[in-house]
RNA sequence: GGGGUCGUGGCCUAGCUUGGUUUAUGGCACUGGCUUCGGGCGCCAGAGUCCUUAAAAGGCUGGAGGUCGUGGGUUCAAAUCCCACCGACCCCA
């Protein structure tokens, strides 16, 4: 039979290569038929509990605790913070009814969970001997989007992160941002993913907050996708009108916490992970983010089928007890099969042992990022995947660094703007801070968007807004935007 | 937010214009067997929407009804025509 078509070309519709992608490797089923709300599958799921695991690790390590706060949320509380409310009572599920009768208070589904988690740090912060107080979920959350949902880009229901945090004073939890912003540079660097980091413009912040940062990447149609955000809420949701909490201070005085939420968005970094990463063979992982990461593929011969199994399960019980996620797919497939169906699923690295492999003492390692091969002796395997391992990562990162760094054009004016927009899918530009400005540029150039302003580097502007040609008062980074 | 295209078995697809032998075409996937295994091979066979009649489970045979996203309408007759809803995709703002 002819052999199934390859993948769409992800450079050049990139919406068709994704659509087609998770269906292939059977990712994700949108046929539940409930408009922005997916199925995620096993083969997703084993990358989202890596992905998971990854950075609740990282937040453990820094003494973020784990916690599960309810999916209901009552009206009245997520009514306290009036800006908060504003940003998001359009888009809340509500739930009136139960049993048939009508509930005595209005339930939301959260769509975060400030207002779900706060008024119970006003019952546990007593001290400041109980700050800071840290805690995070791993949880969905909902929002009934109006614009067209996307599987895993943008839905109804999606999983994420999110952290909460507690302190004294403004100070330390302005360090909490700083280090929400390391967590998400060092998960972002197991992932292989480049990312924009900026703070977002006033007009821009969360609901709530008094100051927003966001971790943008860029996918390959040229859009970027907003995958962590973290916000220093000041006392907008502790002071005495709100949640009111309050501790007493050394000195027997009485506060009201400084707070920080942090959420990255884990179904959008696995989305990218897929996006930025993958080609037309399907997904590529970087070692320590898949679930499986090597797959052995023994390649029997008539009369030797008991030789070359019996090395394949070797190997393989080797390679488990090494530490390496390894699995032997013993099948009755043809290998050429197997090689697709798992460089589809994106395992990293592939060992093909044939007759050729046992007489003479080697095996074969297939990289699915570059996808070569190599043939290495029996008792080197070990420490070449050992080598490999970080190769990979190396490998993925500086491929998706440089499409992203070559995204990346300074401009200087209108003009030069339209000149670029080809091949500038992220601008850097002076520009003058003014909503009016950022409005009519998104209005006048289909859609980009005033991300913000950089915050690992100071940038100073030239004297003049590259749009309206007044004063600069920043460097900002603009963008179209999922 | 505005506009457009579309929805046929697990997936893709033919059929729709001009309603009527369609027990809905073909491919992929699936099941059993053979052959084989260094890039998804070949051959043979099978089954293949769902429900009810139907009763503890499994299997076989026959009959009946319904079914082409869902609901309604037109008609002697609807996958095919009309309306609404649900969902998907594309383009524009």
């Amino acid at each position: 039979m002819v052999a199934e078509a390859p993948l769409k070309k992800k450079n050049e519709n990139f919406s068709e290569w994704l659509d087609d992608v998770l269906q292939r490797a059977e990712l994700v089923d949108i046929r539940y038929n409930v408009k922005g709300f997916i199925v995620y599958r096993p083969n997703i799921m084993f990358i989202v509990k890596r992905v998971y695991e990854i950075i609740e690790n990282l937040l453990i390590e820094k003494g973020h605790k784990p916690a599960l706060f309810p999916i209901v949320i009552p009206i009245s509380s997520f009514r306290k913070e009036s800006e908060h409310i504003k940003g998001f009572e359009r888009e809340v599920f509500k739930i009136n009814e139960a049993g048939g009768e009508e509930l005595e208070e209005e339930l939301i589904l959260r769509p975060t969970s400030e207002t779900a988690i706060y008024p119970m740090f006003a019952l546990w912060i007593r001290s400041y001997k109980d700050l800071p107080m840290k805690i995070f979920q791993s949880v969905s959350v909902y929002r009934h989007e109006t614009k067209a949902t996307r599987p895993l880009l943008r839905g109804r229901e999606f999983l994420w992160i999110e952290a909460h945090c507690a302190f004294i004073d403004e100070e330390s939890a302005r360090n909490q941002v700083k280090e929400d912003l390391e967590i998400t540079k060092k998960a972002f660097h197991e992932f292989g993913l480049p990312f924009l980091m900026t703070e977002r413009e006033p007009y821009d912040r969360f609901y709530g907050a008094v100051d927003s940062y966001a971790f943008d990447t860029l996918l390959p149609d040229g859009r970027v996708l907003q995958v962590a955000t973290t916000h220093y809420l000041g006392q907008n949701f502790s002071n005495a009108n709100v949640f009111d909490i309050k501790f007493t201070d050394k000195d027997g005085t009485r506060k009201n916490v400084h707070q920080t939420c942090y959420g990255p968005g884990v179904s959008r970094i696995v989305a990218a992970i897929i996006s930025i990463h993958g080609d037309e063979y399907g997904l590529v992982l970087p070692f320590d983010v898949a679930p499986f990461q090597i797959i052995v593929i023994p390649i029997l011969k008539a009369g030797k089928e008991d030789v070359i199994m019996e090395k394949s399960r070797i190997i393989t019980q080797n390679l488990s007890k090494a530490g390496f996620r390894t699995i032997l797919d013993d099948s009755d497939k043809r290998p050429g099969e197997k090689y697709y169906k798992w460089e589809m699923l994106g395992v990293p690295i592939r060992i093909e042992i044939g007759d050729e492999e046992v007489k003479k003492g080697f095996v074969t390692i297939f990289r699915r990022d570059l996808r070569s091969r190599n043939k290495v002796k029996d008792e080197d395997v070990i420490d070449n995947i050992l080598n490999l391992k970080s190769l990979i990562l190396k490998e993925l990162e500086k491929r998706a660094w440089d499409t992203f760094n070559s995204s990346m054009i300074s401009i200087n004016s209108k003009e030069e703007l339209m000149e670029k927009r080809e091949r500038a899918k992220i601008v850097r530009a002076s520009f003058c801070g003014r909503k009016e400005c950022a409005d009519e540029i998104k209005a006048e150039t289909e859609g980009l968007e005033v991300r913000g302003r950089r915050i690992d580097i100071k940038e100073t502007p030239s004297e003049k807004c590259f749009w309206c040609g007044k004063e600069a008062s920043r460097v900002v980074y603009l963008a179209k935007a999922y």
